[in-house]
DNA sequence: TATTGTTATACTCTATAACTATA
DNA sequence: TATAGTTATAGAGTATAACAATA
């Protein structure tokens, strides 16, 4: 139905406007099921970001995400006040904190990934497999291709 | 390189992700480009309806981008302040406003539609010809199956 | 001097809902 | 009553930049 009219409309002749239309379905889909968790997608990664590796700090959880230290903290300080992630003094050099999931965190984060995987599937189980594999082909193609490294947010 | 880990990071196995990420990148590179130009993304989807069809109103913008009217009216006055748009009362019905470019608009339009050209050209054409027409096929694909309706603004 | 992390401030974007005026 | 559009208000999210503590 969509290239009925054989894409006349400006916005949609672009590759760009179909990969907005469709992540945009999929994020925004996934944003609201987190949000009835009371989680923001950032708050997610920043989750998975310190759950994956053994001595996570804010700085680089900024590097990782792209966002501003400053940010990365109020994020960091919403998680701690749902009593998600605990900040401790690294031993080796005092200006840095530790961040560690906390027992809440890590009885919540496998169904927040649940959550997650539900999603992905609801949305690219319409296709069948060698698509899926080949849309995934493509994308990770492009993402090497510009060499795009930060966790996407938005 | 971004598989080189086989995708072991939890974010990574999912298609979603790969769709973000590279969406992201795309989309925020146009928006930059149109900052260049004081225009956000919304402003430039809103004058593209208003161009594309002949008498564009307020509600209609709404319904189409997915925004309140309350937003639309908002958008609708930065473009009314950089003398981009015109609001006329219409004719059959006084609660209606018809939209139309001026003349400025009508000479700017064809430039961020270069811009948007160049956009999507630059990030894509590292894909070849066939690479391309699969990538829209699957993503048209999603969208029809998913029936998704909105232009993506964010 | 440089770095980690926090905080004060401001800005953008958008929703909600009450409002005006027409129909 | 219903609809088109505006406006007041509020909230989320993020950046900038100044700051304190530490290296």
């Amino acid at each position: 139905m969509n290239d009925i009219l054989g894409n006349q409309n400006p916005l949609e002749r672009h590759l760009g406007y179909w990969m907005r239309l469709v992540s945009n379905e999929v994020s925004n889909a996934f944003a609201r099921a987190l949000a009835d968790r009371q989680i923001s997608v950032a708050e997610w990664v920043a989750l998975n970001h310190i759950a994956s590796r053994a001595h996570s700090t804010s700085s680089a959880i900024a590097t990782s995400i792209g966002m501003t230290r400053g940010a990365v903290s109020k994020i960091l300080d919403k998680l701690e006040s749902k009593g998600l992630v605990s900040r401790v003094a690294s031993a080796d050099d005092n200006r840095v904190q530790t961040l560690s999931l906390t027992r809440d965190a890590r009885r919540l984060l496998p169904k927040l990934t649940a959550i997650a995987d539900a999603n992905d599937d609801h949305f690219f189980s319409v296709l069948d497999e060698s698509d899926r594999n080949a849309l995934r082909a493509l994308l990770q193609k492009l993402a090497d291709l510009h060499q795009i490294r930060d966790i996407p947010i938005e």
